[in-house]
DNA sequence: CTTGGGATGGTCT
DNA sequence: GACCATCCCAAGG
């Protein structure tokens, strides 16, 4: 399966976040090999955005979102979770990433549920910390180039079927008038 | 099922 | 010194 290609991510972040669901999630530890499908994802901008880390200035650990569209950022938060983003932006815009929020398992559930610790299927995947917990993702992975076939790459997925849903973005008390959080229902 | 509080430490002011 | 783009568990309906 190919990975997308740069020009994929270099678009506006809302239609990257958009374009983003049902994409495919590949990663590879050791001999193992995990996947899943993208279903929830949220854009973050740059100075007209209160909300995003990168609103204010480039800082290090938010310099990556200002930086080359198609690799990971990876920040730590809450003192203990790494949450997983994808570099994207118009070529016009300095900074933005799509923050990938949950994932429908497809290949290497016995190494998620191992690695997350928990093996309640429901509960899997279904958070921005949860999916780098069970993918091994941390801040290892800061600006790794997901456009190439490596440990840690995004390609096709599914075709979507049904409807996007949009809603506010979770956790973030301001720009809640700004619909950029997106979900796909998967069966 | 929902709700509330604790864990825990890097980052920014 | 405050703030988190979160998660988990225990307690209550």
């Amino acid at each position: 399966m190919n990975s997308l290609p740069r020009s994929f991510y270099a678009r506006d972040t809302v239609i990257v976040a958009k374009g983003l669901l049902g994409k495919k999630i590949v990663r590879k530890v050791g001999n193992q090999r995990i996947s899943g499908i993208i279903t929830e994802t949220e854009a973050y901008r740059h100075k007209d955005d209160p909300a995003s880390h990168a609103y204010r200035r480039k800082t290090e650990r938010n310099k990556a979102m200002f930086e080359e569209v198609g690799r990971a950022y990876v920040y730590f938060t809450y003192g203990m979770y790494f949450c997983f983003n994808v570099v994207a932006k118009k070529p016009k815009a300095e900074a933005g990433a799509v923050l990938i929020r949950a994932i429908y398992p497809e290949k290497g559930i016995e190494v998620m549920k191992k690695n997350r610790g928990k093996t309640e299927e429901k509960n899997l995947v279904n958070g921005p910390a949860k999916l780098t917990q069970a993918l091994n993702i941390t801040k290892k992975q800061y600006g790794t180039d997901l456009t190439k076939d490596s440990n840690l790459f995004i390609s096709e997925g599914l075709e979507l079927q049904g409807k996007i849903m949009v809603a506010p973005r979770i956790g973030i008390k301001t720009a809640l008038d700004n619909l950029w959080n997106f979900k796909i229902q998967i069966n």
